[in-house]
DNA sequence: GTAGGGTTAG
């Protein structure tokens, strides 16, 4: 591999002078090239000039090196060696990143180790550490972590001396995967012997991989660390453990808030989009109190709680039963200027059904329809449904002609609510108009809704009835629930036993 | 300053 021939006459003859010998450029000889210049010298060549004329070597034995990878990227080793030598100069630092990148990106990186080794054992440069970054990645994208981490360990041997910014390509190697997560701690340990100092960006990537994997206790953990060391830690980071620990479903409301304030006292200042992230977090737990202390916090700290925001509190005030507060947020919120929308009245006439503010709810329509937000389904099956819940057959009926009367489509869930709340007031024949409805528009009834009717005709004594309508519904693929059957059995059973003592009477 | 985050009921 090596030409030993032109490593010798290296030794024997000053390189520039080899050069200029050399070279088959056109530049004008005549002035330097002289060979036995040298000789006639008093003194050698000024430094700067060999190192001009390396550089130019360098130059000349890369661009072959290139066009020798062009034409046949093979034995990319033999041609580094080769071209370095017919130019007779060292090969440059980045020859060698050439290389092996070129081996990276055809396929040969197998041919890597080998390349290696010639930079460890027979180069005198210091090695970049960008190019053992490259490497470190490349094995990072090969999943290959043990050999990232040898090589990380292994830069000495290169002449290179690892900062932290081969430490942080290797961390980030590591904590793409959970098995690379857990190798970190001891690579860390053993990267105090190369004198390297963690930074903000080390931890930031330590921080995020633990995000990632769902362990956001012990990215607080780091914080603490990071405290104690003196390194300060960015506000992404703190943003992304609280948005980590909002989305740990087994997380108690308690211990967020405990969590949050120690965090607070490590320096977290939250922004607009933290105090969104608690507040929903207090939404998706239905923590009402708790939902309005974030928000009161929020504006504390100098941000607007927007639309979403307060729809988000009402919503929690409104499970809680704090009907009160839920106005006063209400009306803050328009005080505030701000506009609710579609889903901000939803929520509050889904507040003024859970207080049996039926009338309030229907008034609210109105004036929904007046502002401009126009109700939705959502609105009128939260309505209908409450008003049917709380057993008021005929303002539901009213209310039901009141939304037909403004064209409103009906959904399945509307009909079944209706047509239960019939039932339960024995009109079971205006249930069954409705339910004939229904089905006529290819809506499909659930079984537990055809339960209730099948259990009514039964109760009622019309089990033939019930049969018919069960029959009726299978004709049409629709499938009653077990409620159904059983209901058809008792009557049926219960027909025969009449039947029975009547004709014992008769006997 | 941005985006994204929010509504029924089974």
């Amino acid at each position: 591999m090596l030409k030993s021939s032109a490593y010798r006459s290296r030794t024997e003859i000053p390189k520039s002078v080899f050069f200029f010998f050399r070279s088959s450029s056109s530049a004008p000889r005549s002035k330097f090239h002289n060979y036995y210049l040298r000789k006639r010298r008093k003194w050698p060549h000024p430094v700067y000039k060999s190192r001009w004329h390396e550089k130019l070597s360098q130059q000349h034995a890369m661009q072959a090196l290139r066009n020798q990878a062009s034409s046949s990227p093979i034995n990319l080793l033999s041609s580094l060696v080769e071209s370095f030598a017919l130019y007779n100069c060292d090969p440059t630092p980045n020859s060698y990143h050439f290389v092996i990148k070129t081996l990276i990106k055809t396929s040969q990186s197998h041919h890597i180790p080998s390349v290696l080794s010639h930079l460890e054992q027979f180069e005198k440069f210091e090695t970049p550490e960008s190019i053992l970054i490259d490497l470190i990645e490349f094995h990072g994208q090969k999943r290959e972590f043990q050999k990232a981490i040898e090589l990380f360990f292994r830069s000495p041997n290169f002449r290179c001396t690892p900062s932290v910014d081969s430490l942080n390509s290797l961390l980030s190697v590591l904590c793409r995967r959970k098995e690379g997560l857990h190798v970190v701690p001891q690579v860390l340990l053993k990267s105090r012997l190369l004198n390297i100092r963690l930074e903000d960006s080390s931890f930031a990537i330590l921080i995020e991989a633990l995000c990632k994997f769902k362990n956001p206790k012990n990215a607080i953990g780091l914080l603490h660390h990071m405290v104690d060391h003196d390194i300060d830690i960015d506000d992404g980071s703190f943003s992304l453990i609280l948005s980590t620990l909002c989305q740990q479903n087994n997380l108690e409301c308690n211990e967020f808030i405990d969590l949050l304030e120690e965090m607070k006292k490590l320096g977290f200042c939250l922004n607009r989009t933290d105090w969104g992230n608690v507040i929903r977090f207090m939404f998706q737990r239905k923590k009402g109190m708790e939902a309005l202390e974030a928000l009161r916090k929020m504006k504390s700290d100098g941000f607007k709680p927007d639309v979403i925001c307060y729809t988000m509190v009402l919503d929690a005030v409104i499970y809680t039963g704090e009907y009160e507060s839920a106005d006063q947020v209400f009306d803050e919120m328009l005080v505030m200027g701000l506009v609710p929308d579609i889903n901000t009245y939803n929520v509050y006439v889904n507040g003024l059904c859970k207080q049996n503010k039926f009338d309030d709810g229907i008034m609210m329509i109105t004036s929904m329809e007046e502002i401009g937000c126009k109700p939705n389904m959502i609105t009128y099956n939260t309505l209908l449904a409450a008003i049917c819940e709380s057993g008021e057959v005929d303002m539901a009926r009213d209310f039901l002609k009141h939304v037909r009367g403004k064209g409103v489509v009906l959904n399945s869930k509307m009909y079944e609510a209706m047509i239960c709340r019939m039932v339960c007031a024995g009109d079971v024949s205006d249930a069954l108009d409705l339910l004939e409805e229904m089905v006529r528009k290819s809506l499909v009834p659930r079984p537990s809704t055809l339960d209730e009717i099948v259990s009514s005709l039964c109760g009622n004594g019309l089990v033939s009835k019930g049969l018919d309508l069960v029959m009726e519904m299978l004709g049409k693929s629709i499938l009653p629930g077990s409620r159904s059957w059983e209901a058809l059995i008792v009557g049926f059973r219960i027909e025969h036993t009449f039947r029975e003592i009547d004709l014992s009477v008769l006997e």
